[in-house]
RNA sequence: CGGGGAGUGGCUCAGCCUGGUAGAGCACCUGGUUCGGGACCAGGGGGUCGGAGGUUCAAAUCCUCUCUCCCCGACCA
């Protein structure tokens, strides 16, 4: 309950009939998830532009009760701050991330010229008070937090309030003398956000992450399954495996390889380019086939302002697996990559696309490379990365790097060299789990919350440092958390709608009932809903008071579509000292005296 | 950014192909009848058809440019 609600008197009550509740009868036609048509419909929100929104009266109302439950929790470990959304440049070019975060990055200028951005998350605002104020282990460990706005220039806003421009996030930021006491911070962390997602009533996954432009070491996602996210998770049911699938691992049953222990040999395989015309072709199966993709990475350059520093990355896959671009991403160190050009694979593999294979690649055997473009591109050597499911295997079938043709009895170490092996594969469906074996699951999820172990990165890059016991300057170890405050909105709509509407759960309601006189033209109906309103408006709870002039029909439908869990009906059973009490989420209704009506609501919402 | 779609009263949409100067349902206002699952009757207000330019006697409609929004792919709470 919120104390800061008042409810001294009818004066103060919530009359619909003043309230702006400007529900929809229907969704607007660029709504496409469920909890964006409802939000809207219910009168929650308004948008203003592409990812960006107003929250109306009741959405407002739900998003401060989140955020109680939040600040709740929070509080148990942590110190809230409140920092600003504007930023110097300087500060983000201290730890490099004014050129990292590339567009994603709102940027302006003031007055004198100076550059400024948005803040989209604040690790450098808060290292930065970390580097001035702390001097001594003493002061360590320390958790800040923040719940504030966040601003980020999206390349693609979408689906309501899941994915936009600007957000209310929870950020919180540890400091910490060592990685034991990382280790702790973070499971702190860990247990209240299972609090906070478990009060406000979702249904969430705790997943592997990985940790993008964030940074650091080890990492959680907070995740509700839901179709309308946007990651994927692989999750076991036996043993509760859970990870993005960014991140995802699985075993894999021992695959078959073709018999013979021959030399690399051409076979002709006109017209046939992709990996199941040419397994179909040859008669073998994909997963004895090597899949190569040829690859940019591109970095800027940094003698050439605004230009790209290429290197040729050719990955190396089972014919049936499919690459994992971030875990690619991760392998290079964070830097963005393209598929090649035409002309960039002709280039390096003198071969047309749709024939490629690491044996024989022009630039990896030494006097076939002649051009300047060949030279130019062995600045940066290109590199060569095998997934480990081609570990071992022998006698698979590549690209031959000719027109036409594909070799046979390739074999990894004896005819081609790879750069490194690393796990670069996307796991799929069915496979098996990496801890138990079991079949993996693969849903779609929405990410609502995530902690990282951020290491020392930012204290790091940033300078800051406190003394420790024996006076010796270190350097502390950080940890950052994050909720999506909208999110948890709007996954909880997510998780519980229906034609009519949506119910969210109690905590996070924007009311917790509303009481439906079913005909204010009879004014002792008006009078008993206005009396039951107060009762229960002194026992503690939030009541919305619907006393419009519209027929039933019309009030009882926008109570379902409110997301509002409880109403209670004041119609004819008034005469036999009755009214009608509705759960939104079972549909149930049961009759009820309205004398003790309050302790009898308060029985059937602790039950 | 690449690809697809859409902009007509507050909402959902028709009209556009085949130019002739704007419609429906819901919502809103007034009066009346109604009142347990989005009522009915009568009357009424509201749109320079996203914007700019062009073609034409005449443009919501045809042409060009542009802006915005939504959806599908690479990022993150």
């Amino acid at each position: 309950m919120n104390n800061s609600d008042y409810r001294d008197g009818t004066e103060h009550m919530h009359r619909w009939s003043q309230l702006f509740i400007p529900t929809l009868r229907e969704a607007p036609a660029d709504a496409e998830v469920a909890s964006h048509k409802f939000l809207v419909r219910a009168g929650y929100v308004r948008q203003l532009a592409a990812g960006i929104y107003s929250y109306l009266f009741l959405g407002q109302r739900a998003m401060l009760r989140i955020i109680d439950v939040v600040r709740d929790e929070m509080n148990k470990i942590g110190q809230e701050f409140l920092l600003p959304a504007l930023h110097p440049r300087e500060l983000w070019e201290s730890s490099g991330r004014w050129s990292v975060m590339g567009d994603n990055m709102f940027r302006l200028k003031d007055r004198g010229g100076r550059d400024l951005c948005l803040g989209m998350t604040h690790e450098e605002v808060m290292t930065d008070i970390a580097r001035k104020e702390l001097r001594s282990y003493k002061q360590l460990p320390q958790i800040w937090y923040q719940i504030q706005t966040k601003f980020r220039d999206e390349q693609r806003p979408k689906s309501g309030l899941i994915r936009v421009r600007q957000f209310i996030m929870k950020d919180s930021y540890s400091f910490d003398i060592d990685p034991a006491g990382l280790d702790a911070s973070y499971q702190k962390h860990y247990e209240v956000y299972r609090r906070i997602f478990d009060r406000c009533g979702l249904k969430y996954a705790v997943v592997e992450a990985h940790s993008g432009a964030m940074g650091g070491s080890q990492s959680q996602e907070f995740m509700v399954m839901t179709d309308a996210g946007e990651d994927m998770v692989a999750s076991c049911g036996k043993c509760g495996y859970a990870a993005n699938l960014e991140k995802a691992t699985s075993q894999l049953p021992p695959a078959q390889d073709l018999p013979g222990d021959g030399k690399p040999e051409e076979v002709h395989t006109p017209g046939m380019k992709t990996i199941e015309e040419v397994a179909k072709f040859l008669g073998v199966s994909p997963t004895q086939k090597i899949k190569t993709l040829a690859l940019m990475q591109m970095e800027d350059d940094p003698k050439h302002r605004g230009e790209k520093k290429t290197r040729a990355v050719i990955v190396l896959l089972r014919g049936d697996h499919s690459l994992n671009e971030a875990k690619l991403s991760a392998a290079l160190g964070g830097k963005d990559f393209r598929p090649m050009h035409a002309e960039e694979i002709e280039r390096t593999f003198l071969s047309p696309a749709g024939y490629l294979g690491p044996v024989k690649i022009p630039t990896f055997s030494s006097g076939e490379m002649g051009s300047e473009t060949q030279k130019l591109l062995l600045e940066a050597l290109p590199v060569l990365l095998a997934d480990n499911a081609l570990k071992g295997r022998k006698n698979l079938i590549s690209g031959a790097n000719k027109e036409g043709y594909h070799l046979k009895h390739v074999t990894p170490g004896r005819d081609f060299h790879p750069s490194e092996w690393m796990d670069l594969r996307s796991v799929a469906a069915g496979e098996g789990c990496p801890q138990c074996g079991s079949p993996l699951v693969v849903g779609k999820a929405m990410e609502i919350g995530h902690i990282f172990k951020l290491g020392y990165k930012y204290s790091q890059s940033m300078g800051a440092t406190v003394l420790d016991k024996d006076g010796k300057e270190v350097t502390p170890i950080m940890g950052s958390y994050g909720i999506g405050v909208e999110r948890i909105l709007a996954a909880a709509i997510e998780q519980s709608n229906d034609a009519d509407g949506f119910c969210l759960p109690p905590a996070i309601a924007p009311f917790d009932v509303v009481v439906t006189p079913t005909n204010v033209s009879d004014a002792s109906l008006l009078r008993t809903a206005e009396e039951i309103a107060q009762k229960l408006e002194a026992a503690g709870f939030q009541v919305l008071l619907d006393d419009r002039d519209e027929r039933p029909g019309v009030k009882f439908k926008d109570a379902d579509l409110v997301g509002v869990p409880w109403r209670i009906n004041v119609g004819k059973k008034v005469t036999e000292g009755q009214v009608e009490i509705v759960s939104r989420s079972t549909r149930k209704s049961q009759d009820a005296n309205i004398s003790g009506i309050e302790g009898h609501f308060k029985q059937l919402t602790q039950a």
